[in-house]
RNA sequence: GGUUGGGUGGCCGAGUGGCUAGGCUCAGGUCUGCAAAACCUGCUACGGCGGUUCGAAUCCGCUCCCAACCUCCA
């Protein structure tokens, strides 16, 4: 399994063979949430996304140290207010336990989702000094020039010395811009309406303020990732990763900043996930086009008919690309529920199987080992898990069909067959991060089974005795406390949900 | 208007110049006391119009439509 990995670069828009800056190390920047709300189902799409990378590239055995910073200032509203100031004063808290609230419910909501830990959660405001220290870098430049206590970054200078270089990222020309953004607003202290502010003067009322040598004041929205990036990555990095939004001006001033203050290059690897949308539409919650995610774990809201799980959510995103746009509805997630369900099943079902062919395997074990390898090679090829989903689904049939005995366990050898619960375990729980909620849900409860065992003996022994109208009595009042049972060969089995 | 990415079967969603993923749904079948599950079979699609090619859903051109970004947003 030490395949090329292919990753699409979305500074070059091309698929590219990666190679991190040194053997078997990773650098993985993701820009974070800012913490001045709930969070919603676009973060955790992205967060989600980039969590399944992260666990791939651990897999693939490189050393992977991941930064995932918070947003807790600098972020201004339309109408010019800090986010987190505003959060403060509409619920009368102090702004930095306004970032303490949503950074929990964010943490929480990302143990849900199953996703790991970052190795480092920086703070923007446990950044401030090196924030400083590159506005200052970035003015010793001749790149940023200070009007009344804030400091703006000259885009156009900056455009001039790299040879027009703003906005390769996202694809934009520094004219075009111009010409566009003169129209919409005059920001009188700006030489430039495309220069944006990476030190903000505080005014008086402003909560969130340090001193600075340009007097008290804020550090910039966009400064913070390039200051927190540069500072546990190191100058140059290999992956950022971002949602799709943030392209333009987010990434693309990021950028500027990097390279304005010491005329590195930054991150080798751009990834962008795309956007979620609900009903072919952006999520917003401005429009009212939007659900949390705890609605969808409770199915509390006119957009869904049902609940899901946030495993249920997770397989779901499991099955688009994280380039494409992804598109919530009902039916596609009551889709998502049904093949969640059925892939847990086989897992389980794979457990109770054992190889009975000899040491060469026949038609059916040779499939197995090509399937589950094809599963991980697409994997390789830029993080295709709807591809590698694609595969473990065809192997779904063949366990399912082994151990309905529509195929034959002579035909696979017990070291093919060991190794394929190895494989696809690994596969299933370490890189795709799903989790079996079935078990979580009663399998494991010690009293429930034995009170099932006891239950399925009385069903067994009425339905020995033909006596139908019991047996099917038991099954539907099972079913109503939300257990199903299923009559197999060997007897029968019992799930909750 | 500019930028970026799309338009695929009943729904969702991958994808490659020819060998027609996968999930869900639906129909038929096997199995079963029944049911459920499972397995098998079927539903053979690529916005429109041209072009390149022996051959294109996949390449090129034009056109229509959609989304995101350009202003806070993962």
């Amino acid at each position: 399994m030490s395949q090329e990995l292919t990753i699409y670069n979305s500074m070059t828009r091309q698929k590219e063979v990666f190679a991190p800056l040194v053997e078997g190390h990773v650098g993985l920047y993701v820009c974070g949430p800012t913490v001045y709300s709930d969070v919603h189902l676009g973060n955790c799409r992205t967060f989600t996304s980039f969590d399944i990378i992260y666990r791939y590239l651990m897999h693939k055995g490189y050393k992977v140290r991941y930064v995932r910073n918070i947003t807790d200032v600098g972020h201004l509203t339309d109408s010019g207010e800090d986010k987190l100031s505003k959060g403060a004063r509409l619920e009368k808290l102090e702004p930095m336990e306004v970032a303490q609230k949503y950074t929990n419910g964010f943490h929480d909501m990302m143990r849900r989702f199953n996703n790991l830990p970052p190795n480092i959660e920086p703070r923007a405001t446990g950044h401030i000094i090196e924030q400083i220290e590159m506005v200052q870098a970035i003015m010793d430049n001749g790149l940023a020039y200070e009007v009344n206590g804030s400091v703006y970054f000259d885009v156009e200078a900056y455009n001039r010395k790299t040879e027009g270089d703003y906005g390769k990222l996202s694809g934009r020309k520094l004219d075009e811009l111009l010409a566009e953004s003169r129209e919409l607003k005059s920001q009188d202290e700006k030489r430039n309406p495309s220069d944006f502010a990476i030190w903000m003067n505080a005014h008086e009322g402003h909560i969130l303020r340090w001193n600075s040598p340009w007097g008290e004041g804020f550090p910039g929205w966009h400064l913070e990732c390039s200051a927190m990036s540069t500072k546990y990555l190191g100058q140059e990095f290999d992956i950022h990763g971002g949602g799709n939004d943030l392209k333009f001006p987010h990434h693309e001033n990021e950028i500027a900043q990097n390279a304005g203050s010491c005329g590195c290059g930054g991150a080798r690897y751009w990834l962008h996930t795309n956007m979620l949308l609900m009903n072919g539409r952006k999520m917003s919650k401005s429009d009212g086009n939007t659900i949390t995610p705890q609605q969808l774990f409770t199915g509390d809201s006119e957009h869904v008919s049902d609940s899901y799980s946030p495993m249920v959510l997770r397989f779901f995103m499991l099955q688009t690309h994280y380039r494409s746009t992804m598109d919530l509805t009902d039916t596609a997630l009551q889709a998502a529920k049904k093949g969640y369900g059925r892939l847990m099943e086989a897992w389980k079902n794979l457990q109770s199987l054992e190889g009975k062919g000899g040491a060469q395997n026949g038609t059916v074990g040779r499939e197995l080992e090509e399937l589950i390898e094809g599963a991980y090679a697409e994997m390789d090829d830029d993080f295709n898990t709807p591809k590698a989903l694609a595969k473990v689904f065809e192997l779904v049939s063949r366990i399912n069909a082994l151990k309905g005995g529509q195929l034959s366990l002579e035909e696979v050898s017990p070291k093919t067959l060991e190794a394929l619960k190895e494989t696809l375990g690994t596969l299933l729980f370490d890189v795709f991060g799903l989790q079996d909620e079935g078990v979580a849900a009663g399998a494991d409860n010690d009293a429930l089974s034995k009170v099932m065992d006891l239950v399925l003996d009385l069903r067994a022994q009425a339905r020995a005795d033909k006596n139908w109208t019991l047996s099917d009595q038991l099954r539907d009042a099972l079913k109503e406390a939300g257990i199903t049972v299923k009559d197999g060969k060997d007897g029968a089995t019992w799930t909750v949900g």
